[in-house]
DNA sequence: CACATATTGGAACGATCAGTCAGTAACAAG
DNA sequence: CTTGTTACTGACTGATCGTTCCAATATGTG
C-alpha cells in the first residue's frame, strides 16, 4: 500500500560515500548530497536519518563492501605471503591511480573525527581492527606454512603492516611521487624476509 | 605615535594553532578563535587576515617552532643512530600522551585539505620533505660512522621513517593502545638492524 | 594639553548550514 | 472508487558561517 521510493536506498549510499570520500565530513554539506543521490530532503532524513546517521550507514557499507571484499583475497587458501605482498601492492597502486587521491575513508574519517565523536571512533576502531586481524589471519598461515620465518611474530607484524598502510595513505594524500611511495612499501615489505 | 597592540601577535597564534591543532580546519569557526586568542574580530582580520592567511601562518609557525625544533636534535654530532631510535619513541610516547589524541597538525591537515587546498598542500608537503631530509641526513651520517648496515639505502629509509610516522599517528589518533603502537614502532625500528 | 593614528568592540552583511513540516502524489488493498 | 500508507516536493526555520565596516577608544608624540 505505501508509495515506493523512487530511488534505490544502496544506490543513494553509494552516491553519498562518494561524497563524504571525495569531501571529507564536515566540509560536505546536505545540499552536496542531494545533489549527488538525486533525492530531496524529505526523502533523504526519511531514509537514513540526519547526516551523523547517514555517515554511519556509509562507514558501514565501505567497511562491509568496499574494505570486506578487498580484504577476503586474503583469506583464501594458497600461498599467503606472495598474496599478502601482492595485496599490498595492488593496494598502493589504486591508491596512486586515483586522480584525486582521495585516499582510504576509514583513515580520513579517523583523522577527521576520531578525537571529537566518539561512536563513530567506535566503529571506525573496528574497522581497523578486522584490518589488523585479517592481517594477522594471513601471517599465520604464512608461518605454519613454512612461508614465513618461525621467529616472527604475526600480530607484531598485522599491526605493522596496517600501520604502514595508513601511512602511504598519508603520504599519497600529501602528493608523494609514485617512486618514492613504492620504494617505501617495498622497504617496508622487506620486514617479512 | 600608533597605539600598540594590546596583543603579542606570536601568543595569539600559539594559541590559533592550538585550536586548529585540536579541532582542524574546517572544525574551527572564527568564533573559536577569537576566544581562544583573545582578542576581537577587527584586530584579527588586521593582524592576520583571513581564515586561510592564518591557517598558513599557523603552518608555518608550527613547522619553524615545534618540528624544526624537535627534529634539530637529530643534526646534532655524536651517535646518529640511538639517536634516531631515541627520537622517534620520544615521539610516538610524546602521541601517545596527548589526552587529546590531536596527533599532528601537519598529518591532520594533509588529511584534510590536501587534495582541495592547493596552496595549502604545497607548504605541507614542503614540511614533509624537510622531515625526510632530516632523517636522511642522520641516516646517511650513521652510515658513514659505521653505524649503519653498508648495504641500507638512507633515502629509501628516510621515506620509511616518514611513512611509519604518520601511520602511527593515525593508529593514535584512532585510539590504538599504547602497548600495540610501541611493539608496532619496534617492529619497524628493527629495519635498522 | 591636543593631534594623529591604530586598535578595539560590536553591529551587521549575505551566504550557507542542518534540519523541519505541511501539502501533494502514488501506490495497494478492500 | 475509496481509503490508508508512504514518498516526494519545496518553502521555511533559526543558527552559524566568514567577512566587512565604522564609531568609539586609547596611546605616544609634539
Amino acid at each position: 500500500m505505501p508509495r515506493p521510493k523512487e530511488f534505490i536506498p544502496d544506490e543513494a549510499l553509494e552516491k553519498a560515500m562518494q561524497v563524504f570520500w571525495h569531501k571529507g565530513y564536515e566540509a560536505t554539506s546536505m545540499e552536496d548530497l542531494l545533489e549527488a543521490m538525486d533525492l530531496n530532503r524529505g526523502s533523504l532524513y526519511d531514509t537514513f536519518g540526519d547526516k551523523r546517521q547517514l555517515f554511519l550507514k556509509v562507514i558501514d557499507r565501505y567497511c562491509h563492501g568496499f574494505v570486506g571484499e578487498k580484504f577476503s583475497l586474503l583469506d583464501q587458501p594458497g600461498p599467503a605471503l606472495p598474496t599478502l605482498r601482492l595485496f599490498i601492492r595492488g593496494m598502493i597502486e589504486g591508491g596512486l591511480a586515483d586522480p584525486q587521491r582521495r585516499g582510504c575513508l576509514i583513515a580520513n574519517s579517523v583523522m577527521e573525527l576520531s578525537p571529537h565523536e566518539k561512536e563513530i571512533a567506535g566503529t571506525l576502531r573496528q574497522v581497523l581492527k578486522l584490518i589488523e586481524d585479517t592481517f594477522f589471519r594471513v601471517l599465520t598461515r604464512a608461518k605454519q606454512q613454512g612461508e614465513l620465518n618461525n621467529g616472527k611474530d604475526p600480530r607484531a607484524l598485522a599491526r605493522f603492516l596496517a600501520t604502514m598502510m595508513q601511512g602511504t595513505i598519508v603520504m599519497i594524500k600529501a602528493g608523494a611521487s609514485a617512486d618514492a611511495v613504492n620504494q617505501t612499501a617495498e622497504t617496508a615489505l622487506t620486514i617479512l624476509d
